[in-house]
DNA sequence: GCGACATAGTGAGACGCCTCACAGTTCGGC
DNA sequence: GCCGAACTGTGAGGCGTCTCACTATGTCGC
């Protein structure tokens, strides 16, 4: 790996304790404990497209992300692929692996150079044991995550393409009138699941009545009031 | 509710420890503490279709299945319904909402006269944070769900109407040859999310090469390796 | 035994989305 | 300023699935 520009990134002994704090999972523990835990994590760099883990693989650790953006993908034997999850920043990803021990559900990649905190179930199993109120963060954590997957899976069986493009859509932009996303279409088009034709030409009709604006890579939401009545019809 | 013909369905009085000691969340926990948490469960008896709980409901508690089979069901807006997952004797469900706070994911339906144990959150939590074993149990159980759950993404994305219904066969009738599944096609079609007549015509071509056989509200399965081959290609 | 109802089977037409093919546009590197 | 690569836009044809409409076959209550 080459050096990088920032300091931080070329020095391991970066305060571990403070950024574990910054994080949902941590943020109603004392500080002591925090050093404790911060003792068994390891700092971890990606560089951008990087493999952080793939499918299949077995999944000892935990990751939790201190900067960047992380990737969660899924795909099929014939190498269609689809985007399961984004993390970034103060996000924590790859816990199934390591609750259930059973091998990755996903490839994560990351989207961009990234700095992750890793944590190993040897050292982590312990800590939920003595410190009750993290299990039960993580359990809030993943009941957060299992609402999130099954209200896809009714959106794969109930909306069509316009519905599920509209949803992302809301979701990658904010949601606010002229909130706007970074990316291309066939990168779209595997967020919603469809074929980047089919999505070009959706956002075509939408650019015509004034919904959105598109650009190279990027595309910006002006009514999102319409978006969201379409998603939810 | 009229009387029931079993004399345990109307004595709330039954041993609720012993049915809690049957449950994989609660296998590893000793008699007192066992004891100490049936206090706080209510039994629940259901008749079939009953609703026991309903999308969109506040959800205060977790529901153990002692005696039946309850159905998890989800519907879109223009009345399709889809099922979600389905829950038997020393399963658990409802816990999604309970941990998080937010609103029922689902519509639950007793599938058949069911009798069920009921835990409400104040009575929950406390317990999570007093045995972090059965925290970490329930974490292993959810991570198993999302597991589940992540996989029903998958195959709603990438495999056609052959595949998934090759896959729901083989989960419905156990995977070994003979085994046998009774539904109507209709139920069938719901748990495919497909329509009933494409059911039909694919169960019409399997029936005919001699993978299966087709009865009123029954199916076996003689040639599961077929079926397997189908789903994983 | 009859009628009502749930279940199963089948054809025809429509619709949504996919794939392929190709042209036009913008951007970065040299 | 030119070239190649990434990205965007668009037509045509095909395939999978849905819907509608209808018939056939049990099955249950009375």
């Amino acid at each position: 790996m080459t050096l990088l520009a920032n300091p931080e990134q070329r020095t391991p002994s970066v305060n571990k304790a403070a950024i574990l704090r910054q994080h949902e999972l941590f943020q109603e523990l004392d500080k002591d404990s925090c050093e404790q835990i911060a003792a068994y994590a390891k700092i971890r760099e990606f560089r951008r497209d990087a493999t952080i883990f793939s499918k299949g693989d077995d999944g000892f650790c935990l990751f939790a992300v201190v900067r960047g953006r992380v990737l969660v993908t899924t795909s099929s034997s014939e190498g269609k692929s689809a985007v399961l999850n984004q993390f970034e920043k103060g996000d924590i990803f790859g816990e199934i692996a390591l609750l259930d021990g059973r091998p990755r559900t996903g490839d994560a990649t990351a989207l961009t150079d990234c700095c992750l905190l890793s944590l190993e179930r040897r050292d982590f199993i312990p800590i939920l044991t003595k410190k009750p109120e993290i299990a039960i963060k993580l359990l809030e954590i993943l009941s957060g995550r299992l609402r999130r997957t099954t209200e896809q899976v009714e959106e794969l069986m109930f909306m069509d393409l316009r519905g599920r493009l509209a949803k992302t859509l809301l979701r990658l932009s904010g949601g606010a009138p002229g909130g706007s996303a970074e990316l291309s279409q066939s990168e779209l088009s595997h967020r919603v699941g469809m074929s980047r034709e089919m999505i070009n030409r959706q956002l075509q009709v939408w650019s015509r009545e004034g919904v959105l604006t598109l650009a190279r890579r990027r595309l910006t939401v002006l009514r999102p009031e319409r978006l969201e009545e379409i998603a939810t019809r």
